[in-house]
DNA sequence: CGGTCGCTTGAATACCGTCAATTGTAGTGG
DNA sequence: CCACTACAATTGACGGTATTCAAGCGACCG
């Protein structure tokens, strides 16, 4: 059912005996992507490290919180949360994470994971060792380039999620956060307006902050008022402006640029 | 109003010709310090790019938001406000730097800043500027390494933060807030209980997603539950213990973590 | 068909935000 | 040095919003 990109490009195998071609052809849908703008030569060199199209079914774990860190990791589809665990035992949401987004950049300061990662469906996955890119690295100026830039924009991009999730009122959050994932969706090319939410009602309400019922208040507040439609986790929204206008103009245009 | 860098740098040559010293002896103390660990020849190297012991007085911008970024800058001594504006006019409080920390991580990617530095008192910092740091990584193995283990760490301590500023109640968020400060103390050896906070009970609030009032309520009940002492901006720490059971003792450790 | 799980809904409570008044503090100039 | 001013912080009362607890609904699956 999510499996975007596989299926689109099927017949890849063909076009290349060394298999760098799928991640070359991601690269044109992702912007962040790792090897994005290497020189011929060293995407090969890439290529040959990287471990592509791994699978994790709906409920596994791409890492858990203590275990060694050798390798980052992007998405290809599906998509994956990322959360702790309090001593109580409730989960802390830290993020989610779509195709093309990378995480695991614990691995790069050679520290354990201290989170969990999760796959929220079936989710297709490339995974990049690290010795092996810091090997790269040596040789190549533009790929170490592009680590550091993609790492930045990381940071930046954080700046922004803090302040959706810092928003006084429930409203406000819950709609940035429709954005979010509606200009997320947007960058690979899928219906802006129109989706399934891969996470439940408690961890949306975790990662903002909120109860459960909460942001179900919320969603079907927004549904009365016309914004949107929803039926368990497909959202349809029918007024981006009118949403957009709620979680404030000047955090959907931070968040826009986020994407961009 | 706010005019920026400016100012003073006045008797700095003396010390050193190549002023890589007073570089060095701040690595002993501040942990993440870029060069740490670099060999002599390339400490030298570096040295005698990075512009040390600028000063900005209170009230004074590092850097503006829109404004073209080309350096990092790391923090001597003092501390930095940084915020967004939002249409409204308000600030959105993103973070507070202390000494040993880095900030301005977007010249890495080029791009302009998109948020205000804000000196909220007396405050000395070394610029580093982008392009000789990217000539130096091209020779220096180690100093890549470095940077991008600090640009990684910067990574999972705004994760540790969004823990803080997510949790659900202002008692803990606040309690979080002064352990968090306490701790980042502690890494240049100043008093742990014993601390003036250099920013008002605002931008206090804003960083935690809350409003003055709130603040100051959580403050003097504490106070009457004998947690700490406070009188304007002194704090001082009666029960850390307590506290940390305030803010959830998963979370101090969170905290401590990104510290040591 | 009954059971589980995720989601929604309702009512009561607790908490935080708002507004307004007061006190306290720091900075300025007499 | 003190008085004055401007601003920061505190405190109180009130209302609104989110949480809590509990019940009800509906989809999915055995």
């Amino acid at each position: 059912m999510h499996s975007p990109i596989v299926v689109a490009h099927s017949n890849v195998a063909r076009e290349s005996s060394l298999g760098v071609d799928t991640h070359c052809i991601a690269c044109k849908l992702y912007p962040m992507c790792l090897p994005r703008g290497l020189p011929d030569k060293e995407l090969e060199d890439f290529g040959s490290h990287i471990r592509r199209r791994r699978i994790l079914h709906r409920g596994r774990m791409l890492y858990h919180a203590g275990q060694s860190s050798k390798s980052l990791y992007t998405i290809r589809s599906g998509s994956i949360k990322t959360f702790a665990l309090s001593s109580e035992g409730d989960e802390m949401v830290e993020g989610f994470y779509y195709p093309g987004e990378l995480l695991g950049f614990e691995a790069l300061s050679s520290e354990p994971h201290d989170h969990f990662a999760l796959a929220l469906e079936t989710t297709e996955y490339c995974e990049i060792p690290v010795s092996p890119l810091n090997r790269l690295m040596l040789r190549s100026e533009s790929l170490r380039r592009q680590l550091i830039h993609i790492i930045t924009r990381r940071i930046t991009g954080d700046r922004r999620q803090g302040y959706i999730r810092n928003r006084r009122d429930a409203r406000s959050r819950v709609a940035a956060y429709l954005v979010d994932v509606s200009l997320r969706r947007s960058r690979w090319r899928k219906s802006l307006d129109h989706f399934q939410l891969s996470m439940d009602r408690r961890d949306i309400a975790e990662y903002l902050g909120l109860t459960m019922e909460t942001v179900s208040r919320c969603l079907t507040q927004f549904q009365r008022e016309g914004l949107l439609r929803v039926k368990a986790k497909w959202i349809r929204l029918l007024n981006q402006q009118a949403l957009r206008a709620v979680c404030g103009s000047d955090v959907w245009e931070e968040l826009h640029r986020a994407v961009v």
